[in-house]
RNA sequence: GGGCGGCUAGCUCAGCUGGUUAGAGCGCCUGGUUUACACCCAGGAGGUCACAGGUUCGAGCCCUGUGCCGCCCACCA
């Protein structure tokens, strides 16, 4: 006996597991079974592997492990690749702080060994815990494929890859300036630097020209950097300088002759017109140099500390203390010429928080631009189709413009780039150090020592790769020729530019062929004000609790159920209890089977029903099951949980079930017979369509329903819909017998009738059809609707309240119950809403471009529906006079 | 500054290619010991589809403009 709400703490991870050891989480079982089965594969957004499960990521393996069920209900040889991502900055950023906090010496001290073990260290302790979560999510990932990014094998891909690229030059080294993370002491890449508002000032400055005769302003909010100013421009049409280009102003501080030049750059309309250019430290002065050839004056250190191009007395101070510094000796010196607060935003690396600095080094960098290309064609030639659509239109943007990669990172955690250094300088690219070794001995004709390239690589440019390094590439495996390209990538809009594009450029250049079909972008998941959730704000929801507290399904589900929403999803606990309430109600229906014995009859055959409530519900179980295919093959996963919420709640629960009550109280053995059998056939239905969304309850239920031979329901075979098991008569008879019921209970609660009170119904002008179905359907209706007796007569007895039902009218006489006045009342608005529909309907015939030109279809379904407006508004214009007669 | 999206019931959202009376869930109100379920059942109220024009026989849906909200990108001397 089922109890009366569903123990998920008692099932969950014991369920896990039984799938995991029954295979059904790899592909292989399906292939050896069946060689021809279609592939379908998703890759896992591989989460850090430091990282812990956030609300987020239930949301997304949660969309992936509803589609790999599906499909792998479905026959398909469907393989969910996991796996975990090193996170270069993040980890080493973690490991870092975390040294720091236990007063560990730093990573510099430990040396890059050490800190290197160390951080393998945190991974083996760490690491699995991420996966440890997707379990409790009940992700079915092959965990037997289980990939990282730093595995061997990954390595060698990204190794060969660098490779290939540096020899179709595609990968090359610049100077240029990067954005500059001081903290990480590392380059990050444009989209690693988020812009944060923040309060500064505004201070404007006097350069005095250089032969004495006056004096330029220029307005900066960085005042240090003007200890590496090498000129002043402005704009060519300015008048006010025209005269003055081709001069030197004396720059304060440091003494040092600056050209006055003239440069588009510069905007009469800002400031004072004149803009001091520090070309080693801002990328529009970066440019105006080059264009002008400017001297580059680093002056800071990779702290961002002052270095040896200052005046002495600046040498070794921080960025912001210098600045400090700056503008009190630039107000001692009487050069200061104002100051106001501003609000501006300034570059911050996303990671550490750091102000960013544009710093000039020496970079590894993807020339993205050519393999852009190939990657937009495939877009726009559907190869890859995005949803939601628009999405489609950011990716284009971005790739139009798309700027050189810098791919090289001054950090110790990740693939190291696979370039060493000859005595000369002269670069050796090669796949291994022995190799590099021989290119060297070939160009220099005799062995030298070799030096690799400190830098590391930027995590995305491995995570670019892992379509298709994960399945074995560069090895030609099984696996690769199988299941690459993948079918359906589900991801955060937030990585489209990191992850998704470079994967697009990286899997065609390397494949010749998209690495994802499609591409879902699932929403962000916010607090039910529309928050974004933080630690600091105090409004996270944690994806464990929430399943530790209304079990994994229910969170599943209102995921599921949510995820529609394209653009955000308010997520609160109440939401969560809702969807919980329907995992009970599914559990109910369950236990009300098992009390009346219905359970699955060995070789039943819908096919052989014959009353009408089961030719319905088996036509109603169709429609489902083509409605939640449909959806969940176009992605739509939210469509799929509410087509299914209401076939479980509101047809088979609020409708089949109630119907079937009577029967199976009754005596009649044969249509008790039949009605269990498809009430169980019914619930398998409902567990196979529902357990890709909620594995679970649906598993447990399927213990007591399912089909033995059929062996677990996550490997159960996907319900196939037949046409003709739609019954047109059997649902037009169900739809008038509803209809009934509800106008019954309507017009009792509308007037008031007490909920005990069993009233008789008179039916007036019933035709053949309506007698034949009362005669089957009598018991039933008098059950649902607490009627008495129901009886056919020629005219309504008087004083009975009365409402239309199909052709004929219904009719209530109890009067003596009711409230007269709430009947009056009731008929009085049935009837303006009928005149007013009617009216309008009438007003549309009567246009003569309407019947003209709109379809024939519709103007006939006017036409019926002006008829029938006008017949019921008929029809209760006698009751209410009836009614006032009586009353 | 550029781009993208949104505005439909008190709240959160559906409403697919224009065509009956614009829907759901939650919340609210009324009633309910109907032997599966109170995590429930029955009933009900509640909408100028942001606004203004336009196209059309017909507009929540298409077009133009306005307002407000949000996101992304770039920049800010």
């Amino acid at each position: 006996m089922l109890d009366k709400t569903f123990d998920f703490k008692a099932v969950e991870t014991d369920l896990y597991d039984r799938w995991e050891a029954s295979g059904a989480f790899s592909p292989d079982g399906v292939l050896a079974r069946n060689p021809e089965a279609e592939p379908f594969t998703i890759v896992i957004p591989p989460p850090n592997v430091t990282g812990a499960l956030h609300i987020g990521h239930a949301l997304n393996n949660t969309l992936q492990d509803v589609l790999i069920r599906f499909e792998r209900m479905r026959g398909k040889a469907a393989l969910w690749l996991p796996g975990t991502d090193h996170a270069g900055i993040a980890t080493q950023m973690m490991v870092e702080r975390q040294l720091a906090a236990s007063g560990n010496m730093g990573r510099r001290d430990m040396g890059r060994e050490a800190f290197v073990e160390k951080v393998w260290e945190w991974k083996a302790v760490s690491g699995a815990s991420i996966t440890k979560q997707l379990r409790r999510l009940g992700a079915s990932c092959d965990w037997s494929r289980e990939r990282f990014t730093l595995d061997e094998g990954l390595s060698r891909a990204v190794r060969k890859v660098f490779v290939s690229l540096h020899k179709q030059k595609l990968i090359y080294r610049d100077k240029r300036l990067v954005n500059w993370d001081p903290e990480m002491q590392t380059a990050i890449s444009d989209l690693e630097v988020e812009q944060r508002e923040v309060d500064g000032h505004f201070w404007r400055f006097a350069y005095p020209l250089e032969d004495g005769s006056g004096e330029i302003v220029i307005a900066t909010t960085r005042p240090e950097t003007m200890l590496g100013d090498t000129a002043v421009a402005v704009n060519p049409s300015d008048e006010r300088y025209k005269a003055l280009v081709g001069k030197c102003v004396r720059l304060p501080i440091v003494g040092r002759p600056l050209p006055i030049i003239a440069d588009e750059y510069a905007d009469p309309e800002k400031g004072s017109g004149a803009v001091k250019i520090t070309p080693a430290h801002d990328f529009n002065d970066f440019r105006v140099g080059q264009r002008h050839r400017l001297p580059m004056i680093n002056i800071f250190d990779p702290q961002a500390r002052l270095n040896g191009e200052v005046p002495p007395e600046y040498r070794g101070l921080d960025r912001f203390t210098a600045r400090k510094k700056v503008v009190e000796t630039m107000e001692a010196l009487g050069f200061l010429r104002g100051v106001e607060p501003t609000r501006h935003s300034v570059p911050h690396g996303e990671r550490s928080g750091a102000v960013v600095e544009p710093y000039l080094t020496d970079q590894w960098y993807v020339d993205a631009k050519v393999l852009a290309q190939p990657a937009m064609r495939a877009v726009e030639e559907g190869k890859t189709v995005f949803e939601p659509a628009a999405s489609e239109k950011t990716f284009f943007e971005w790739m139009r413009n798309i700027e050189p990669w810098c791919i090289s990172r001054q950090l110790w955690w990740g693939h190291r780039i696979p370039a060493w250094f000859g005595p000369d300088g002269r670069i050796f690219v090669e796949e291994t150090e022995a190799e590099a070794m021989g290119a060297a001995r070939e160009h220099y004709g005799r062995d030298e020592p070799l030096r690799q390239d400190e830098d590391v690589l930027d995590t995305w440019f491995s995570s670019g790769l892992w379509p298709f390094s994960t399945l074995g590439w560069p090895e030609e495996t099984p696996d690769l020729r199988r299941f690459y390209p993948t079918h359906t990538l589900i991801t955060g809009v937030d990585i489209i530019f990191y992850w998704v594009a470079r994967m697009m450029m990286m899997g065609l250049r390397f494949m010749g062929e998209v690495p994802f079909r499609r591409v879902v972008f699932n929403a962000l998941i916010l607090d039910a004000e529309g928050r974004k959730m933080s630690k600091t704000k105090g409004n996270v929801l944690d994806p464990l609790e929430l399943i530790d507290d209304y079990g994994c399904d229910a969170l599943r589900f209102t995921l599921t159920a949510l995820s529609g929403q394209a653009r955000n999803i308010k997520l609160s606990r109440e939401r969560i209890e809702g969807y919980r309430n329907f995992g009970t109600k599914l559990w109910n229906a369950a236990r009300f089977c098992q009390l009346n014995g219905c359970a699955p009859v060995e070789g039943f055959d819908p096919d052989a029903v014959e009353t009408t409530l089961n030719r319905w519900i088996r036509g109603e179980a169709m429609g489902t099951i083509a409605a939640a295919t449909e959806a969940l093959d176009a992605g739509a996963f939210a469509e799929a949980a509410n087509a299914l919420y209401r076939f479980i709640w509101n047809v088979f629960c609020d409708w089949y079930v109630e119907l079937a009550k009577p029967i199976l109280a009754g005596d009649d053995e044969a249509t008790k017979a039949e009605t269990r059998a498809m009430a169980a056939w019914t619930l398998r239905v409902c567990l196979k369509l529902l357990h890709p969304i909620s594995p679970f309850i649906t598993e447990t239920l399927w213990g007591e329903f399912g089909d033995p031979a059929e062996g677990l329901l996550i490997s159960a075979a996907w319900p196939e819909t037949r046409s003709d098991w739609i019954d047109a008569e059997a649902a037009a008879e169900i739809a008038w017998l509803i209809d009934l019921v509800d106008s019954v209970r309507s017009i009792r609660a509308e007037t008031n009738v007490p909920p005990a009170a069993r009233a008789p119904l008179v039916l007036v002008g019933a035709g053949a059809v309506t007698r034949e179905r009362l005669a089957r359907h009598g018991v039933l209706i008098e059950r649902l609707a607490r009627l008495a007796t129901i009886e056919l007569a020629n005219a309504p007895p008087p004083g009975a309240v009365q409402f239309v039902a199909g052709e004929a009218t219904g009719a209530l006489p109890i009067a003596g119950i009711i409230d007269v006045a709430s009947e009056r009342a009731r008929l009085a608005k049935d009837i303006a809403a009928l005149t007013a529909d009617a009216e309008k309907t009438a007003k549309r015939l009567a246009n003569a471009d309407f019947v003209a030109r709109a379809p024939e279809e519709v103007v006939e379904e006017n036409r019926e529906r002006l008829a029938e407006a006008e017949a019921a508004k008929a029809k209760l214009e006698g009751a209410l006079e009836r009614l006032e007669s009586v009353g």
